[in-house]
RNA sequence: UGGGGCGUCGUCAAGCGGUAAGACACAGGAUUUUGAUUCCUGCAUCCGGAGGUUCGAAUCCUCCCGCCCCAA
């Protein structure tokens, strides 16, 4: 009674490596890769590493969903000033989605990738943790998985280090690509060129503004800039700007200094919970606003309609709408929702 | 064309005879499975122009050019 396993090989390192464990820990293992569309060497990649470690590899391709759900929404977010964040949408989505599928389709137990997240089952179900190594922790990408997707799945690079990874994928001789990974559909990483190659109707540049209404400069678009962004601005001055506020009515960047960024709370939309529940409560717990955010002890207020307020022990800068905000309990994530603004105080 | 002030990196700005600080901006890199942030590095052989004084000037003198005030 092999256990079987359907691991999403995307071409690097990580996703290679947890193969491999899980081939050493003894399941049967099969390798699929996700081809969205957007080519890229990786796809080759993941075929030479299934080919190498001796595996059944298919290839699913998921160009239609990909660039419905996460490109178009990706687009549309600049376009209306928030900034978005693909990944997470795709983990729940697509990624995660059609390997389940998959999986299915072809009689497997279980999928497996390799993000550097644990799941354990709690007394309460299965429960989502950091990964081991708190560096590279990836569960903020995870927030919008439920008791569904966690019961099939498996992370067998949540109880290493990155270090242990790399080792044992050079120890393969696993052909690597560049370690960085920026947008999986932007390779060069300016997404503000994508966007404008992208099909749809770009914001015409405007005025940036101070908190005081001054105009302090121009912005070619609201969409070439985000929410505690610096660079790029052209702007000289004593001390550098922040961009503060997109204000897409008036076609306005609101920018400031470092210390208007402050923020003593948030509101999130759409929030959703690793148990499939949430108290109606309050309760405390640890918010981590962006990914590789160090957190902060916050007080989540639940509200009708899935959304909660949250505030901060001490003001959080750089609080972007269209970010998610995920909680913490000591290594479990509870849940996340989507940032719809922030406030200074109340 | 009477009086006064000022002209130093794209911007702001130190320096006031001893051989061009700093900040912002900008560029490149590092970090990063989102966007930012952050970090590192680079960035005026030259101080509006031309002469002069001096061992030596952005710093003193002369003239010119350009701004800005005040008064006509």
């Amino acid at each position: 009674m092999t256990k079987s396993v359907l691991v999403g090989i995307s071409g690097g390192v990580d996703s290679a490596v947890a193969a491999v464990i899980l081939k050493e820990r003894g399941y049967r293992v099969e390798g699929l890769y996700l081809r969205n569309g957007f080519p890229l060497v990786s796809e080759q990649n993941a075929a030479a590493i299934a080919d190498r470690l001796g595996f059944p590899f298919h290839v699913l391709d998921i160009s239609n969903p990909f660039r419905k759900d996460i490109v178009d929404y990706f687009a549309k977010e600049y376009l209306a000033g928030r900034t978005p964040n693909p990944c997470i949408v795709c983990n729940k989505k697509v990624k995660f989605r059609y390997l389940i599928n998959e999986a299915d389709r072809l009689g497997l137990d279980y999928i497996a990738t390799g993000h550097y997240a644990r799941v354990e089952m709690g007394k309460e179900g299965f429960r989502l943790l950091k990964g081991v190594d708190g560096t590279k922790d990836q569960t903020y990408f995870l927030f919008q998985l439920g008791q569904e997707e966690l019961g099939r799945l498996i992370f067998p690079n949540g109880d290493r280090t990155k270090a242990q990874i790399r080792k044992i994928g050079k120890h393969l001789a696993i052909p690597s690509g560049k370690e960085s990974q920026e947008i999986c559909f932007i390779p060069d990483d300016n997404y503000r060129g994508f966007l404008e190659s992208y099909p749809v109707t770009l914001p015409p540049p405007g005025n940036i503004v101070d908190t005081a209404g001054a105009v302090v400069g121009r912005h070619q678009g609201t969409h070439t800039v985000t929410i505690g962004q610096r660079k790029g601005l052209n702007i000289a001055s004593s001390r550098p700007y922040y961009v503060l506020e997109i204000n897409r009515g008036r076609n306005e960047v609101i920018v400031g200094r470092d210390e208007d960024q402050l923020s003593h709370g948030l509101m999130a939309a759409n929030c959703s919970w690793i148990s499939g529940t949430v108290s109606d409560r309050s309760f405390n717990a640890r918010a981590y606003i962006r990914y590789r955010h160090r957190g902060v002890e916050a007080e989540i207020t639940p509200l009708t309609g899935e959304r909660v307020q949250v505030r901060f022990e001490t003001p959080q800068k750089a609080i972007a709408p269209g970010q998610a905000v995920v909680f913490f309990e000591g290594d479990s994530l509870l849940g996340g929702g989507w940032i719809e603004g922030r406030f200074r105080d109340v």
